[in-house]
DNA sequence: TACTCGATCGGA
DNA sequence: CCGATCGAGTAA
C-alpha cells in the first residue's frame, strides 16, 4: 500500500499546523505518460478563512475560491501575474476556506518553479490530492527535527497589511549554515 | 465594460 | 529595478 495521506487528517488538523505538517512529505506526480515522480516538501505558507487579509476568500464565494469551500484533501490551482500556477492543497471542513501554498519542493524553490518543475497547471484544480490519480501527497516517513524547521511570514502579501503579515505562517526546512 | 493589480520570476 | 502576461475582482 502507498502512503497517503487520509483526507480525514486535512480535514480535522488546524490550517496552519498542517502547513508545519507538511514539510517532509512528498509531493508525488504521474504525468499523463504514466512516469512518477516524487519530490520532498521543503517549504509551505498558510491562508486561512475570509478573515485573512492575504487569503484569496477574503473576497468571499466566487467562482475561483469556490473550491477552497469545499472539504480539505483537492487540489486549489490557480495563475498568478498572468505566468506562474499555483499550486495549493485546500485544507479544513466544508465552508472554511483554507490553502496551503506549496512554495518549495527538492530542487524547485519558489511556488511558480515546483508547479513549471512538475507540470502542474489549472487542469488540476479541484482534483483529489488523497489517491494516485495525476498528483497526490505520501508519508515516507522523513521526520525533521522541530529546529529544522524554522516559520517566518509569509511572502509577496504587503497588501494584506501589517496584522496579517506579521503572522508567521510560512515553513521551510533551515539551509544547513 | 474599463479599469487595477497580483500568494512570481528572470533578466538588465 | 523592471517587464512579462492574463484573469479575478471592483466599480460603474
Amino acid at each position: 500500500m502507498r502512503p497517503i495521506i487520509k483526507a480525514k487528517v486535512l480535514r480535522t488538523k488546524k490550517t496552519v499546523a498542517l502547513a508545519r505538517w507538511l514539510i517532509g512529505k512528498h509531493l508525488v506526480r504521474r504525468f499523463p505518460d504514466g512516469r512518477e515522480e516524487a519530490r520532498m516538501i521543503v517549504e509551505t505558507e498558510a491562508y486561512h478563512g475570509e478573515r485573512d487579509r492575504a487569503c484569496h476568500a477574503r473576497f468571499g464565494r466566487t467562482r475561483r475560491t469556490e473550491v477552497m469551500y469545499g472539504p480539505g484533501g483537492v487540489w486549489y490551482v490557480y495563475l498568478c501575474y498572468g505566468i506562474h500556477e499555483m499550486l495549493n492543497l485546500v485544507v479544513g471542513p466544508p465552508d472554511s476556506p483554507a490553502a496551503i501554498l506549496i512554495r518549495g519542493v527538492e530542487g524547485a524553490s519558489g511556488p511558480g518553479r515546483v508547479t513549471k518543475a512538475l507540470a502542474i497547471n489549472r487542469a488540476l484544480n479541484a482534483a483529489p490530492a488523497t489517491e494516485p490519480s495525476g498528483l497526490w501527497i505520501e508519508d515516507r516517513g522523513v521526520r525533521w527535527p522541530p529546529a529544522r524547521v524554522e516559520a517566518g511570514p509569509r511572502v509577496g502579501i504587503s497588501y494584506a497589511g501589517p496584522v496579517w503579515v506579521a503572522k508567521k505562517w510560512r515553513f521551510r526546512i533551515k539551509p544547513v549554515a
